[in-house]
DNA sequence: ACAATTTGTTAGGTTACCCTTACAATTAAT
DNA sequence: ATTAATTGTAAGGGTAACCTAACAAATTGT
C-alpha cells in the first residue's frame, strides 16, 4: 500500500523537497511553491498526499522531513534526472537549460529498463569520448 | 486560434485516426476506442475537441476525415514517433515493444529542437554503423 | 509586546481526461 | 422488412492537478 507508483507531479514535489533537505536547508511550502511555480495551496495539497503515502513527515506548521522510503524514491528520480541531463547536455549538446527541462519531463515516464540503457550509454560515452566528439562534429557540420 | 498546442491525449487520437486513413480505411469511433483502450464515450468527446480545433471533419454518424491542418499535425507527431522508435530500438537495443511504448510517451513532450537532435543522431548512426555496433557491444558485454 | 508581514490552510472552483449507463441511430441477418 | 446486433451519443460521475480568496498561525521589526 505504500508502493503505488507516484504521479509525475508528486515526483516533482518529492524531488524539490529532497534537494532542499540534502543541502541541510529546511523546506517551507512557499519554497516548493516558488520552485515549481504553483500556488501555496497546491503545495499543501501535494504535501498531504506525500504524507499519506509515507514519503514525508509533516503536520500543520511543522518542519517537513523525509522518511527513509521517501528518500529512496527521491534518489531514484534524481538519478534518472541526472542520467538524462547528461545525455541531453553532454551527448546531444543541448544547452543545459533545455537539457534540464527535457530531463524533467522524461524522468517520470521511463521504465527501469530504459533508464539502465541510458546509464549504459553514459558509461559508454565516458569511456569513449571520441564517439561523443564524432557525433558532435556530425551535427555541428550539418 | 487554430494553433494551440495539442494535449498528449489528443495527439494520440489524431495519430490513430491518421494511421487508419493512411491505410485507406475508414475509422469508426469504436476502432479508436479499441486502439487506445478508452471507452467509446471518451472517443466522442475527443472527436468533438479535434473537430473544434479544425483537425478533423466529422458530425454525428458521419465518416471521419482529416483536414489538411490535421494531417500536418499528425505527420509531425508520427515523425517524432518514428525517430524515437529508431533511437530506442536500433540504437538503444530495446525490444520493439518497449521502444514503441517509450516513443509513444516521449513523442508528446519533446521540443522541435530536441527532435532535431534525435534526427541528427539517427543520421549519424545510419552513416556510421560502427558506432552503433560499438555501443551495442558495450552493453552486451556489461 | 504588538502591529505588520509572511506563511500555511481551507473552501470552493476549473479543466482535462476518463468512466458507466442508457438510449438512439445505423447496419446486418434472416 | 423486421428483428437483432453494433455503433454513436448524451447525461451524469469521478479524479488529479491546478487556481483564487479569505482567514489563521507564526514570525519579524521596532
Amino acid at each position: 500500500m505504500t508502493n503505488e507508483k507516484l504521479s509525475s507531479s508528486l515526483e516533482d514535489y518529492l524531488e524539490v523537497i529532497y534537494n532542499y533537505i540534502d543541502k541541510n536547508e529546511k523546506v517551507r511550502a512557499i519554497d516548493i511553491s516558488r520552485e515549481l511555480s504553483v500556488s501555496r495551496a497546491s503545495v499543501t495539497e501535494a504535501l498531504k498526499k506525500l504524507a499519506d503515502k509515507k514519503l514525508i513527515n509533516y503536520g500543520r506548521y511543522d518542519m517537513i522531513s523525509m522518511t527513509e522510503y521517501g528518500r529512496t524514491k527521491a534518489i531514484e528520480v534524481i538519478e534518472k534526472h541526472n542520467t538524462l541531463q547528461y545525455f541531453f547536455e553532454e551527448i546531444m549538446g543541448l544547452d543545459s537549460n533545455e537539457a534540464a527541462q527535457t530531463a524533467c519531463k522524461i524522468e517520470h515516464i521511463i521504465s527501469e529498463n530504459v533508464f539502465d540503457r541510458f546509464t549504459d550509454l553514459r558509461n559508454f560515452h565516458q569511456n569513449h569520448p571520441e564517439y561523443t566528439e564524432a557525433f558532435k562534429k556530425h551535427y555541428r557540420d550539418k
